[in-house]
DNA sequence: TACCATATCATACAAACGTATGACTGTCAA
DNA sequence: TTGACAGTCATACGTTTGTATGATATGGTA
């Protein structure tokens, strides 16, 4: 894309169109948000969205597809570094929370596509087939060196990925819990560490608690 | 209410109506379900929402309360009985994903309703106050006694609690990644043993798990 | 019987919805 | 200079939305 007709600020109309899906799909979901919301908050005409994508559904999915592939990457890419399984596991938490707290929209997105008994949209879809996917690899391998407890991995694998999409998603519930500021960079890394500890506890393979 | 007007089936229009909107929220969500929707499920007339409960969102009010309260009275009950920390953090920990396995309604709302960034519905509010508050009071005692790790006792009370909400609301992904039925009872099993387990370990005064 | 409150019903209404249309504008290649 | 083209724009179309309205039916009460 060379020339923006009549566009005179600095980004296109179709990244000014993607950024306010962004946000607004995050903050109140897809059928809560109408094309002439996007369009007034991308100061673009009620056309653009048609011309550039098509229809509602399809920027839809492009919006989530912007959201969940760096998100992803990220996943993929500590999940990959070398180190121990359980300290693999610790850096993937920590980091995937700390994307998360930056950026709601995955956590917002998926909780809700996942509440809803439509199919999952294939963006949101892919992302838990590659994050699940590669958790579960760390853990099937923790279980082999005896680092990580028995039990399906797949199963495993919702459990931790499921406290930082969680506690992103409830973060008023935890600050309103907690009775602070939700902005306090001590009170996330005290979210961060709790996290962690617990995610830790639950998978690793220390003897089982006695009832 | 002793009369139903034309009424002829067995149970009365505000039931009906009711019913119709706690399985078409629980299935879509507030804004992509129509009051003409509802009242098609219910075969009512399309002035029976406003004559019985005045708007679609005071229905959808009265539809979430009439599935949270169940669920917050039984929590309360199970967190009331008598046994140590751990063992009614178990107990509540099963009861709740047991009562969420046959009643969908309260975790996809709940999700939905954290995943916006409107104020939470006060009949979802009450629920997650009452339900955390009785499960920090568990864990307080049992902080108390040693059983339970430090920590605040709300975010490990939210530890807790996610997992059966996040676990039944991500069913579909979790029976996916298992590849069986969802219906299988067997596996229903197998989850609510590997939901209790994780939540054992990672809020048990265990030792620190070595790095 | 007459009356009244309650409930149901078919419509109507304005507003908002997603999408389509055709005119217009500015830049490039020929 | 001109034709083609990509982008922007105001506007319109047909649906669907939540809610309001007024008529009608029904059983209790006087």
């Amino acid at each position: 894309m060379i020339w923006y007709g009549r566009m005179t600020d600095q980004s296109s109309t179709k990244e000014r169109i993607l950024a306010a899906a962004r946000d607004l799909f995050t903050q109140r979901g897809f059928e809560a948000v109408s094309v002439r919301d996007i369009v007034a908050r991308a100061r673009v005409n009620l056309g653009a969205v048609t011309y550039h994508f098509g229809s509602k559904e399809a920027l839809y999915h492009a919006a989530l597809s912007s959201m969940a592939d760096p998100f992803a990457a990220l996943v993929a890419q500590i999940a990959a570094r070398p180190g121990a399984p359980l300290d693999r596991l610790d850096a993937v938490v920590r980091g995937a929370l700390a994307h998360l707290l930056d950026n709601p929209g995955p956590p917002a997105i998926l909780l809700r596509e996942l509440a809803s008994d439509r199919p999952l949209p294939p963006p949101i879809a892919n992302l838990m087939r590659r994050n699940l996917g590669a958790v579960a690899t760390i853990i099937a391998e923790g279980q082999r060196d005896g680092s990580i407890r028995q039990g399906d991995p797949a199963l495993l694998a919702v459990t931790v990925m499921s406290q930082p999409f969680f506690v992103r998603a409830a973060r008023r519930v935890v600050t309103v819990a907690l009775g602070a500021d939700s902005s306090d960079p001590d009170q996330q890394a005290r979210i961060t560490d709790h996290v962690a500890e617990s995610v830790r506890r639950s998978v690793a393979n220390t003897p089982p608690v006695p009832s």
